[in-house]
RNA sequence: AGAUCCGUAGCUCAGCCUGGUUAGAGCACUACACUGAUAAUGUAGGGGUCAGCAGUUCAAAUCUGCUCGGGUCUACCA
């Protein structure tokens, strides 16, 4: 292989194409790559198209903690694929590589390697060191993603990436923070987050989407029961009750509301319950099922059934007792929730801790123990009535903050309840730290509810709830402070925006984000880890005075004030050589506040996700350097990465520029589906099925792999990743390509052809070189259209049936003998030059899905014609379609002319008769003088592709063939409509004179169920059905009948045919070349003379012989064998 | 729980948007051919309740609804 000299070399008219000793990818682009890397062909694609229109392209930071993945390789095949061919369409593609390196997995593989957990650090660790640790660790597979990325041929600037952990990156953070401050869009608000009390931290949303942290689990739940107190409010529902006292039913009739829940460690810390305002409910008369007294409840209407038997409906009050399992009740009642808004209820569990008297010194002014409305409401579980402790639930949170019912959190941080709860008081709500005795304060609880006639069911339930990815501990919602991008100020610009974005699929951009816009909720940043971006701001102990910092330069002075005010030390942290914008440094700066306090940094960081949606900006350092490249470069014109960065990095791209440029990031946005092992099943080191891309690449190529991710699926379906789907593409279309190429190299080679002779003009071509130019071009429109449409699996489709079924099936099989025979004059010339423009033509098409090959093959052939002066297939220009090259009506009969001669093919074998055996005549009718036209024009193509002499047309009209007539359903399906059914039966029933009628008059009347229809010819289908007397065989429309009649004229023929097939494998497995010229003796062949004889011009032609002798007898010869007569020959290479 | 994608031959996928009467390809399998591209190619064959049910329609793989199965994402599941 020295295809890479060639730039060395003048152009040379003796020099060869190159040809190969069989295909072997890998060897390819190994010597691609260090081609690219010699002649640094990357850099120069994008620094040829300086001055061109910019085509904007965002990489999506990989994080290098871990190994890359095959599923990474499919989105880079994306991405590089589509920043190729705009850079061969002529656009400047930039491509900025970056990488991830703050958050969490990088903390806990730290930790894990450290054998620490959270709470050590700043004991056993310093907050400084493990920072270091972790700065270490970010690209601690740098190496690995550098190879990959190289190996696969993926195209990016790894050489000046933008790496989030610098402080320049954090600076352009801090910047944008600062505008969302100034604008309002920062707050501080309490919320209710997961955490994880075993774990003693809150998660990030991203811990809490960890394989495995949704599990099934059982937990006691309960529907409590919560005492109405009679009032003015109340009243109403009182009066119901009194109107249907009875007997046994006590004179102070006792109400409650039903509330559920799967938590009751929750219910010490009630302050409200929440009904939907729209829900019905209804009062029901019962007993208690526990402890068989009379009570009165209040639950959602549709929930009735699940609580109460239909049997005990409106049952006798009076007769029930203990044993009775079906308990009466009745309906006395039913209002909508809003009526009940306001009533209030006795506290379930009254204890010192959660007294109104404590309440009211946590949340002065509040006012708990009420009804409250709520949207969120359902009726799907439970009661439809919500039992509401602000502390751990979000909803419960923000209704109780309308209603202003205060907050009680009667359980600490590591998950056990405040001193004060009598006898619960300092147990565990759950088993967090593995205790063997561990009692389930739930269960207790709800036993104790029991007791009291407060529970009304007390049950397991099965649900799925998130646990502790580290512990396993289940987690819990608790409220902690927390920073927020108020997101949802700007919910509908976002939306309206989103509209002009090009999804691919659009159902991902339509759906699955659209939805998640709608339900917009504020963006939480806050994280309390260590290692990531800083929030900026600072703030006096008092709360009272804060500020928000955008720059260094902003920070050092401020910082300046501070060391002149309270004498602290800022410059030394904030030095040059020092600044480092992580903790624990940021946290040692003290700024100083306008009435001169000092004012510390909150403590928190902000969620990695924020870094990569600012990566427009921040890989430019804007707004501080490189003002004007960013101008260029926002918004981007095309990003992809996977679909799960829906509402990662796709949202938090979108969420920054809206909030801050009122603008999109990006114009085109790309998800792709998974990569799934080939049984459809996730790849996950669990199940060692991971596929291993290093190991792909090897043995299989690049361009194989990026071939098969390209074409099996369309990108945005899950895709079921096999190896041996790659080998296919290796065999069946690079094999194809390749083969192709190894014909045309080893003959044009033999000819010399170079290219040098003028184009032979498309007229002087012959038909089929104007057809495969013709079915190119088409093919150009369509792949281009597909590329720009950012759907390349249909792209590659056509191209792959392009070079299979056109170019090497059709075109190349077809035209084999116009290479090897004859003069190098203009038909070869012609050849040649067709042959090479497919060649050069498809390489570039498929140079942005395969660069290494197309690069290889396009550099051969250009290394000899010379015809491009650039050095690399990715430095031209895409192929542009010449619409006065397509012409249809060809396309459309070498249509007609394969399916002719695949008709024939099979009807020889029916009647087995090899096709070396010439036959007389093929009998095809012509429906129309259209077909008949169309079909003359290639007669010859057809004549010589299935070796008979003539082709004989029949007549539209006439009287030989039986005809068939089929209704046009798509025509008179429109027009009949019910009547559709008999008509086409009637239609089928045309006897050969109805459709002879039909045929000469345009149209026929039909009677169908007496009602008059008028056939037009256009409405019904004509086919031939059968010839009389011939082997037939029909396609569509096409008929073909052979004639199977074999003279001693052709039989001879046929022999000379054997004769020659023989000769040519005898010179072949002697290794004769192409050229040599032979001699031959033969001896033996009594009832083959005559036939030899006859063709011995023909055959001395076809076997470049100079004599063919008869002899009486040879010895050491060759035995053949033609059609039962055995002879022997002698072939003698001549010279 | 919600959203979304997917379900067509043993396997990988077309076809569905825009409904039309024999549902296609490739791989694999079987048989027979062909052979100066040969680790290729041709022809033929077997192989399908188009996940299921219901609806709309003269006509449904195709449109609608529901169900089931698989994947992903999301979740404030009380």
């Amino acid at each position: 292989m020295d295809f890479h000299t060639f730039a060395n070399l003048s152009r040379n008219m003796n020099k060869k194409y190159h040809e190969y000793e069989g295909l072997d990818l890998p060897a390819f682009e190994k010597e691609i790559l260090k081609y690219w890397g010699d002649n640094q062909t990357f850099e120069k694609s994008i620094s040829l198209r300086a001055g061109a229109t910019p085509f904007v392209f965002y990489e999506g930071p990989p994080s290098a903690n871990g190994m890359p993945g095959i599923h990474h390789v499919i989105s880079r095949t994306l991405k590089d694929m589509v920043c190729r061919y705009k850079t061969m369409q002529g656009f400047q593609v930039k491509r900025k590589g970056g990488w991830d390196t703050h958050g969490l997995p990088i903390e806990l593989g730290v930790e894990k390697e450290l054998g620490i957990t959270k709470e050590d650090i700043g004991k056993k660790i310093s907050v400084e060191e493990y920072n270091k640790k972790c700065r270490e660790a970010v690209l601690r597979y740098k190496d690995k993603w550098d190879d990959i990325t190289r190996k696969m041929g993926y195209w990016v600037d790894l050489n000046d990436p933008y790496i989030t952990f610098k402080n320049e990156y954090i600076e352009t953070l801090w910047w944008l923070l600062s505008e969302l401050y100034k604008k309002g869009y920062l707050y501080e608000s309490v919320s209710i987050q997961p955490y994880s009390p075993a774990a003693g931290t809150g998660l990030s949303s991203h811990e809490l989407n960890q394989p495995g942290t949704y599990k099934d689990v059982k937990d006691t739940s309960c529907v409590a029961m919560f005492k109405a107190v009679r009032n003015d409010r109340s009243e109403f529902l009182y009066s119901k009750l009194l109107t249907s006292l009875s007997g046994r039913q006590a004179p102070n009739p006792e109400l409650f509301f039903l509330a559920w829940t799967t938590t009751p460690w929750t219910l010490p810390s009630n302050l409200g319950l929440t009904l939907g305002p729209n829900i019905d409910y209804v009062l029901v008369k019962t007993f208690n099922p526990y402890l068989h007294n009379h009570l009165n409840v209040v639950l959602a209407k549709n929930l009735v059934p699940k609580y109460f038997k239909e049997e005990g409906k409106d049952g006798d009050f009076d007769a029930y007792d203990e044993k009775q399992k079906i308990v009466p009740w009745k309906i006395l009642a039913e209002f909508k929730g809003s009526e009940l808004e306001g009533c209030e209820y006795e506290q379930l569990f009254p204890y010192e801790a959660n007294s109104p008297a404590a309440i009211e010194e946590i949340t002065p002014g509040a006012k708990p123990f009420r009804v409250l409305l709520g949207d969120f409401v359902t009726t799907e579980d439970g009661t439809g009535i919500v039992h509401t402790a602000p502390a751990f639930g979000a909803d419960d949170y923000r209704v109780g903050k309308k209603y202003n019912i205060g907050i009680l959190t009667m359980v600490d941080r590591q998950g056990k309840f405040l001193d004060g709860l009598g006898e619960f008081s300092n147990r565990y709500v759950k088993n967090y730290k593995d205790e063997k005795d561990y009692v389930d304060v739930n269960v207790d609880i709800s036993v104790k509810l029991k007791k009291e006639n407060r529970a009304f069911k007390v049950e397991k339930y099965e649900h799925s709830y998130p646990h502790c990815w580290r512990t396993d501990k289940p987690i819990l919602y608790y409220p902690l402070d927390a920073w927020f991008i108020k997101t949802t100020a700007i919910k509908d610009r976002m939306v309206e925006l989103n509209k002009t974005i090009n999804w691919k699929p659009a159902s991902t951009g339509e759906g699955r984000f659209g939805n998640w816009l709608e339900n917009l909720v504020d963006w939480n940043l806050s994280r309390s880890r260590y290692w990531g971006t800083p929030l900026p701001i600072w703030r006096t102990e008092e709360r009272d005075e804060q500020i928000c910092i955008g720059s260094i330069e902003q920070l050092r002075n401020e910082g300046a004030e501070a060391d002149k005010a309270l004498g602290t030390d800022n410059a030394a942290i904030l030095s040059d050589e020092k600044l480092d914008l992580h903790k624990p440094f940021v946290d040692d700066i003290i700024l100083v506040s306008s009435k001169g306090l000092p004012m510390k940094r909150v403590p928190d960081l902000i969620d990695v996700w924020f870094d990569s949606g600012a990566m427009p900006y921040a890989q430019w350092h804007f707004p501080f350097e490189n003002r004007e490249t960013f101008k260029e470069s926002f918004p981007a014109d095309f990003i992809a990465e996977g679909v799960d960065q829906t509402r990662g990095w796709f949202y938090t791209l979108h969420a920054i520029a809206c909030l801050v440029f009122d603008s999109v990031a990006y114009k085109t946005c790309v998800s792709n589906g998974l990569v799934l092992d080939k049984n459809g099943n996730k790849m996950s080191k669990r199940l060692g099925n991971v596929v291993d891309p290093f190991k792909t690449i090897e043995d299989l190529g690049a361009d194989a792999t990026r071939w098969y991710l390209i074409t099996n699926a369309s990108p945005w379906d899950n895709m079921k990743f096999d190896v041996d789907g790659i080998k296919e593409v290796q065999r069946k279309f690079f094999g194809t390509l390749y083969n192709t190429y190894q014909f045309f190299s080893l003959y044009a080679n033999v000819d010399g052809f170079s290219f040098k002779e003028a184009p032979v003009p498309l007229e002087k071509r012959p038909e089929i070189d104007r057809w495969i130019l013709s079915s190119l071009h088409t093919l150009i429109q369509k792949v281009t259209a597909h590329m720009d449409d950012y759907e390349p699996t249909q792209a590659g489709r056509l191209i792959e049936d392009f070079v299979d079924e056109q170019l090497s099936n059709w075109y190349v099989r077809l035209c084999r003998r116009r290479f090897w025979k004859g003069e190098y004059e203009e038909d070869k010339i012609s050849a040649y030059q067709t042959l090479y423009e497919c060649l050069e033509t498809i390489l570039r098409l498929v140079a942005p899905v395969s660069p290494f090959f197309s690069e290889a093959l396009f550099n051969n052939l250009n290394a000899v014609s010379g015809r491009f002066k650039e050095e690399s297939v990715h430095h031209v220009s895409y192929p542009k379609a010449n619409a006065s090259m397509i012409d249809v009506l060809l396309e459309e009969r070498m249509r007609l002319a394969q399916d002719v001669c695949s008709l024939v093919l099979s009807l020889r074998k029916k009647v087995n008769i090899k096709v070396r055996q010439p036959l007389q005549k093929v009998l095809i009718p012509a429906l129309d003088p259209q077909m008949k036209a169309q079909l003359q024009k290639i007669e010859e193509l057809i004549r010589a592709e299935v070796n008979v002499k003539e082709i004989e047309y029949l007549e539209p009209d006439n009287q030989f063939i039986r005809k068939k007539m089929k209704a046009n359903f798509i025509a008179l399906g429109k027009k009949l409509g019910p009547k559709m059914k008999a008509v086409s039966a009637a239609i089928a029933e045309f006897t050969q004179e109805q459709i002879a009628n039909f045929e000469k008059d345009g149209q026929y009347n039909l009677l169908v169920d007496g009602e008059p229809v008028i056939l037009q010819i256009s409405e019904v289908e004509t086919s031939s059905e059968d010839i009389p007397g011939w082997t037939v065989a029909s396609k569509g429309r096409l008929t073909v009948a052979l004639d199977i009649t074999l003279t001693p004229e052709l039989e001879s023929e046929g022999n000379a045919r054997e004769f020659v097939n023989r000769i040519q494998k005898i010179r072949k497995d002697s290794d004769f070349d192409l050229t040599d010229r032979i001699e031959v003796k033969v001896s033996g062949a009594e009832g083959l003379k005559e036939s030899l004889a006859q063709f011995k011009d023909y055959i001395c032609a076809e076997i470049l012989a100079d004599s063919l002798d008869f002899l009486p007898s040879i010895k050491e010869g060759t035995l053949i064998d033609i059609n039962d007569n055995s002879l022997n020959v002698i072939v003698l290479k001549k010279g």
